[in-house]
DNA sequence: GATTCATTTGCATCATAATGCAATGGTTGC
DNA sequence: GCAACCATTGCATTATGATGCAAATGAATC
């Protein structure tokens, strides 16, 4: 039905193999974004253009200083944010590049996984490196899963 | 410094306006990526490259079918994964297009509002109508702060 | 050196979510 | 109808994370 050799019949073949999407589909990065104050913080960095400082943020949400301070160090942390010191002011960017840069790099492993592919593409979702598990993500095929 | 006139100049400013990163920066869609159990499932699944029952997906990751249920339902209320019923079994699906298309669009959203904006597109990151916040985000400029 | 300001950290509290087990709800096949 | 199977839901437990306040750190100014 696929053409494609490196593609797996089953979800326990799937998770034996690694593909792009493995270390694209960041949980960390996720983690940083999934809050509600913290993606509108970010939102409001980027929107700004231009480093803020800590104290800058904090005036445009109900939340304490701490918790801003908190949240963008989070942000930096998972490579959203960049931080610089100037004096006792701290200012973060946002890596803007590095960012739509990763997420259009997932959005073409999503694509590479796609059946009907519009990515006529050279790398499959699977590179198929001696069927081992990339161990990066929880589901881990047991070894003797090997089914019939 | 900025040539765009629809620039906030601080943050504050910035959080007062609403721009397409706002509604694209959406928690819900963070929130069902950033597990890495979750995150494993989906990439199985995408790589799998077709619907897979929840039995199947279980098989491949050491959790109990419960839990792969409740996942692989979380992944679909915030429209990552289809469901489609076939008797006794569920089937989930990647809904490849929609989720690569939505990063991307994130992806240029953030782009929208880096100043050395690649994009020399029409729309800025700031819609800037009446300087109302869009209220999506938790920080929320207070309503006096419609600047000069 | 003391004070002030910006940021960070410690700590306690509260909310949310992940997990496993057991039970339930549907569906197929005998 | 009954048994087997697949998926979901209820419930309890545990873990993680968000938040605020207070205290501490670090830097600039007097």
């Amino acid at each position: 039905m696929q053409m494609n050799p490196s593609r797996p019949q089953s979800p326990v073949q799937a998770a034996a193999c690694c593909g792009p999407i493995d270390r694209l589909l960041n949980p960390d990065l996720f983690k940083a974004l999934c809050d509600p104050t913290r993606a509108g913080l970010l939102a409001c960095i980027a929107k700004c253009g231009r480093p803020c400082s800590v104290s800058e943020v904090a005036a445009c949400c109900s939340v304490d200083t701490s918790v801003v301070s908190r949240h963008l160090a989070t942000l930096e942390k998972a490579s959203v944010l960049s931080s610089e010191r100037d004096g006792r002011v701290v200012r973060y960017a946002v890596r803007y590049q590095e960012l739509s840069k990763t997420l259009r790099a997932l959005a073409d492993a999503i694509d590479q996984c796609c059946p009907e592919g519009f990515v006529p593409g050279e790398r499959g979702c699977c590179e198929e490196k001696g069927a081992l598990g990339c161990g990066q993500a929880s589901p881990v095929a047991s070894p003797e899963h090997t089914q019939p």
